[in-house]
RNA sequence: GAUCCUGUAGCUCAGCUGGAUAGAGCGUCCGCCUCCUAAGCGGAAGGUCAGCAGUUCGAAUCUGCUCAGGAUCACCA
């Protein structure tokens, strides 16, 4: 709404600048934010006008704004070098105000997306281990994203490729097979995930006490009964390829253990997928893209046998993307599987959340795609996000510094439920479990969507989640404190009361109106970038002030019944801007806490 | 060696399509609960925006170089 006012008053003065300077070749007028809410509203600063004008900016800015008769709402204020521009900000927030509520879940959201269909590919875990705080990031991310683009009316299509084949899947069987005495999940009462993954460090240290067995005796190698824990992988994997029945039953069994696991671990995490690929199903494809790209003379076959492709064109060097043996890569299964989900749901867009790493791969894979005369290759997108790093460093497995997630949110919830009980909030707060769960999986969102996708970021378990400040916790402790106040209102009686806006004409207030006016805009802008980034600053922003102007304000006892009820429907508006950027950030709603 | 990413307060991060006095949170120090939830509010201290040069009326923002950190450059995934 204001947007739409600042590009009616960027034309106004532009046109109005070509009169004054009698040329129509005149410097892009740029919007501008003024640096204090008393200097207005919307700034344009008149520096690139003066030479031409051979005038001062600041007798630029006042000749402009003298001769700009006919011109949109709001008021000229000439500040220096700047045309400034304020808005009738009470005037306008009614119908703000009205629209946020009357819209209500769907505020923020726009069509500009509508009739796309968009498939997002994140997660992708190994059915060998639970889920870390780098898978944290990537789910969190790709969820969030997901609801981005959902808001801009597309049609989103949420997919997880499971990575469930491969050596380092059977190290887990193998170790489980060697020491598992036939323990289950069920009998040692661990998840699934977790059971497995033990088994998975377990293959690691047998791999190291064989080692070091056979550096202090190397003839033991040569005994019949010695087992090579690398080679042994390689024999299961082989059985795994070959259908070998026992092998394909272990994996079965194991591969379900860890799954449900992992998704209960989704669950806690709010996490869902529209589709799910497996590894096992999809690690054939792409032979026969590869055998195409032959044909159309885009791929070579080299003299060993081997299928390569020139990247000279984009500055990089050849990709093998078919051994000699004619078996796939890692690449030529991607493509498979690009082309196998464009034929299941053909998309408009396909977005890949895989961390930086994988920089190189994707905008090979994507180059091959594009040879390949897919047009839809155009609109293939890395989303690629950065490490999270502890204050020590990078964490590493075998230095057992890795944070696991479900331990990360069962710490969070226990350290959120002694503040509830700290502060004697357990009767309000009513299911204190339940609540101090929703209060974990806030912080640990906000804190994983706040820092820009493509940056590493450090993750300090100490100190870095915190409930106040810059937080999850605080955004919701400021929605409850909103909730609250609806809740007291409702029980008041406004009978014959009318709510006016204009009486809305303190800083707070206005600020507030002209957060909430902006609220679609950062929606449109994270969504284009995708970077949930920007509705966290979007949301905190308008929190602070929140906070701020209900300290210094009564809002249920205000001087008249009618600023009352027009600071609870500001607030209402407000509250409901709220709710709709915490699911586009995965952070619950709580009426109280 | 090459390519890409990053470098802003003690720490964690915003700000980057050039624009007015570079902002938050944490931490430190000082205040505020007879008032709608103190997970809150206010205040203080804290900066060579890694460095140098360039473009520009104007550079944290754009360009080049240098330095520092990270990632990648497999017939692994």
């Amino acid at each position: 709404m204001l947007n739409e006012l600042k590009s009616a008053w960027k034309m106004a003065i532009e046109k109005e600048l070509r009169s004054y300077l009698s040329t129509d070749d005149i410097p892009e007028l740029a919007i501008g934010q003024p640096p204090k809410p008393d200097m207005g509203d919307a700034a344009f600063p008149m520096f690139p006008y003066a030479k031409l004008a051979h005038k001062s900016p600041a007798a630029v800015a006042s000749d402009i704004a003298s001769r700009l008769a006919d011109h949109p709402e709001g008021e000229m204020i000439p500040t220096g070098p700047y045309l400034n521009i304020r808005f009738d900000i009470p005037a306008m927030a009614d119908k703000i105000i009205d629209k946020a509520i009357g819209d209500g879940d769907e505020y923020g959201r726009n069509d500009s997306g509508r009739g796309r269909k968009v498939m997002i590919e994140f997660s992708c875990p190994n059915t060998n281990k639970p889920l870390h705080l780098g898978h944290m990031r990537n789910d969190s991310l790709g969820e969030s994203v997901s609801q981005l683009i959902k808001a801009t009316g597309a049609d989103v299509m949420k997919v997880n490729l499971i990575n469930n084949r491969g050596v380092h899947i059977c190290k887990s069987m193998l170790a489980y097979k060697m020491f598992g005495n036939g323990e289950t999940p069920e009998s040692t009462g661990e998840k699934g995930d977790h059971f497995v993954g033990r088994y998975y460090v377990r293959f690691a240290q047998w791999e190291k006490e064989v080692e070091k067995a056979r550096e202090e005796n190397p003839a033991i190698a040569d005994d019949p009964s010695f087992v090579d824990p690398d080679a042994a992988a390689q024999e299961m994997l082989r059985a795994w390829e070959a259908g070998d029945a026992d092998v394909r039953a272990l994996w079965e069994k194991m591969n379900k253990w860890t799954l449900d696991g992992l998704f209960e671990s989704y669950r806690n995490m709010g996490i869902s997928f529209d589709k799910l690929y497996y590894e096992s199903e999809t690690y054939k494809l792409g032979r026969g893209e590869v055998m195409r790209g032959l044909d159309l003379g885009v791929f070579r076959r080299e003299d060993d046998g081997s299928v390569q492709v020139d990247l000279a064109p984009i500055g990089l060097d050849k990709k093998v993307l078919l051994r000699r043996d004619g078996t796939t890569l890692y690449i030529t299964q991607d493509i498979g599987t690009a082309v196998r989900r464009h034929e299941d749901w053909p998309f408009d867009s396909l977005i890949y959340v895989v961390a930086t790493e994988q920089n190189y791969h994707f905008k090979v894979l994507f180059y091959i795609l594009s040879l390949l005369g897919y047009k839809w290759a155009d609109e293939l997108h890395h989303l690629a996000y950065g490490m999270v790093n502890l204050p020590e460093g990078k964490m590493k497995s075998r230095e057992g510094t890795v944070v696991d997630a479900d331990d990360l949110l069962s710490e969070l919830s226990a350290l959120a439920k002694a503040e509830i009980i700290e502060k004697g909030r357990e009767n309000e707060v009513g299911d204190v479990e339940e609540t101090a769960r929703k209060i974990a999986l806030g912080a640990l969102n906000y804190y994983l969507l706040q820092v820009q996708p493509q940056r590493d970021m450090v993750f300090n378990p100490k100190d870095s989640i915190s409930f106040s400040g810059n937080t999850g916790p605080y955004l919701q402790y400021t929605a409850a404190r909103i909730s609250s106040i609806l809740r007291k209102a409702d029980a008041e009686n406004f009978d014959g009361v009318a709510s006016n806006g204009k009486l809305l004409v303190n800083d707070d207030e206005k600020t507030l109106v002209k957060a909430i006016a902006d609220f679609p805009e950062a929606v449109r802008k994270a969504a284009a970038g995708y970077d949930p980034s920007i509705i966290a600053a979007a949301l905190y922003d308008a929190a602070k002030t929140f906070s701020h102007y209900y300290h210094d304000n009564q809002i249920l006892k205000a001087e008249t019944r009618e600023l009352s009820l027009s600071r609870i429907k500001l607030v209402k508006a407000l509250l409901q801007m709220m709710k709709n950027g915490f699911l586009l950030l995965g952070i619950p709603y709580l009426e109280t806490m």
